[in-house]
DNA sequence: TTGAAAGCGCTACCAT
DNA sequence: ATGGTAGCGCTTTCAA
């Protein structure tokens, strides 16, 4: 049997509640929120529940929170970037472990906003909590938020923030890991793809800094290769790859990886012999090309683990900022290296 | 010059301001808000925003919601299943055409809620707007949405829902295209492939009815292939691929298309003479593989545009809800078909 | 067991 | 040009 609303003129509120059953507003509080300190006898809470369901109320969550003093929210600014499918399941597994602790997760569309001013935007929500993933936040920022109120602020991704917990994802561990292994068999002249679209910096700089670390005291040399994700951009740079003269190149993720060897190939370039490339993300389709892709595999934290970590801090939030690094790097050997 | 602050006790309000700068909550509002209906001197307003630069003053969302009786936030699902690069583009998208809009685009993390249930705690933000994607969402949470405030609710997916805009993707037109695609060319003995994976029904099924529907009243036959997204799989699908008899087949998108061919090469199938393989979604990586990967291109509409449907339906909510087919298929014809 | 009322932070009237 | 103040919807004392 399908309700049909009688054009409701407003948006029912607690008081139309109390109104239709007869009640005050504090008893249909009591009545809908279950208070246990207050003891309503059932015949009264039944006519509460009629009321409200008749009248399809639901309560106003801010102007709970507002009574409340606080909100139970935890913000996460949503990527700028486009995200692979690590870093989305990543995303919704901390969703999903935050909302059976009670915390409701709203990702903020923060779109030309940029640092302080994006925090500004975020502290106006007052959110409980507020996650950032990559970089952009400044010490500034972190000090609106806690100003106005946020209990946590933790930094996802490579840097630290003075005053925020931090889920170091350290990507250069990506590049030295991929440089170790690249070195280890034999190749000296060494190619560093980086992204040439935006907001990719924030991996594509820590990954190559990892790989110049991996190789500072050795006879290898690196090569910083900018490249835009289209074939075009992959052909020209392939175009003069042997004028170069490079051995091995590790390519920022494995779509990069694969579109650069797939030109390398389309110019005779011989992949591992002549030059050997290495892709990062263990995506599964780099197992399909030929040769297979080595690549990077990368070990998210689990999002329960960082639910776990928000609930801790949320309830004591004089607890020291704690910084974790979590980031596993393991090179998975296949054949183009 | 870095402000350090003196321990702030609590969050400080606009009342806070107003005693610092030594004038009332209403002006503070005023010189805040930029009011027009109101003069404000020029050092009043200085004193003003000087106190609240130095308070930190950061205004409740909240509470100002309240007080207005309505918010600018727009609020969309977090989508519960991985999306790809098309669909996150078009999520970016319209977040930025929304914020230049003044909206507030706010993705909620719905994890383990489903229909109605999902529609009371979206109800409970008091959105101007809710955009859903995907199907989840019947008539009944339309109406709870519209009777909490809501004054539009939009359905982005292939469903159209009673009292809601629609933009409709049907995606039936990708699997419409492919199958005509490959009729034409001859083929006969058509596989569809069909995600295991959960949450992707809403895209798979009405792909493979698109299929049928192409090609109902010819002589071609549908056979629907279960497939998990994973070399395993695969590899049995593709293991006892000739007792099928298949000549071709429409592998959902590009990634289990890629994988599917990969597999097929495997064990000696020969794409395209043996079994034409057709992918969608145009994936970058699909132009890699050897055969290069037919695909049926998906022109999703542009953020924009869904930006200006909500804001002209937030200004007139009276108008009826329009439902807009948006979802351009045409196949991109290269080696593997 | 239930009700009256204060007050969360903010803005928009109406005075002055 | 500025201030006083009511009231948005809700919860929670305190009283009855």
């Amino acid at each position: 049997m399908v309700q049909i609303p009688k054009t409701p003129r407003s948006v029912p509120t607690s008081a139309d509640v109390a109104r239709l059953a007869g009640v005050s507003r504090a008893t249909v509080s009591y009545v809908l929120n279950n208070t246990s300190a207050v003891r309503i006898s059932e015949p009264t809470r039944r006519r509460v529940h009629e009321a409200a369901r008749e009248l399809g109320y639901v309560p106003h969550a801010a102007a709970r929170s507002l009574r409340a003093g606080h909100s139970r929210m935890v913000l996460m600014p949503a990527p700028a970037f486009p995200v692979g499918p690590l870093y989305s399941r990543f995303i919704r597994e901390l969703q999903s472990a935050l909302g059976r602790l009670d915390y409701t997760v709203v990702q903020y569309g923060s779109v030309g906003l940029h640092g302080d001013e994006a925090a500004r935007a975020w502290a106006e929500l007052r959110p409980v909590a507020v996650l950032v993933p990559g970089s952009g936040l400044g010490p500034q920022g972190v000090t609106v938020l806690k100003r106005s109120g946020a209990r946590v602020v933790v930094t996802v991704g490579p840097e630290c923030v003075e005053g925020a917990h931090a889920l170091q994802m350290d990507h250069s561990a990506v590049g030295f890991a991929a440089a170790r292994h690249l070195y280890e068999r034999g190749r000296r002249r060494i190619g560093v793809v980086v992204p040439a679209e935006d907001g990719l910096e924030a991996f594509s700089v820590p990954r190559l800094d990892g790989v110049r670390r991996a190789l500072t005291g050795t006879d290898a040399t690196v090569t910083e290769l900018p490249l835009g994700y289209d074939e075009g951009a992959a052909a020209r740079l392939a175009a003069d790859w042997r004028a170069r003269g490079l051995d091995a190149v590790f390519a920022y993720n494995d779509e990069y990886a694969m579109l650069l060897m797939s030109a390398l190939q389309d110019v005779g370039v011989a992949v591992p012999e002549e030059t050997a490339v290495v892709g990062a993300d263990d995506l599964m389709l780099g197992r399909l090309l030929r040769p297979r892709l080595s690549t990077v595999h990368i070990e998210l934290p689990s999002g329960r683990d960082l639910a776990e970590l928000v609930d801790r801090a949320v309830r004591d939030p004089a607890a020291a900022p704690e910084t974790r690094k979590v980031l596993g790097a393991s090179v998975v050997h296949r054949d183009s290296s």
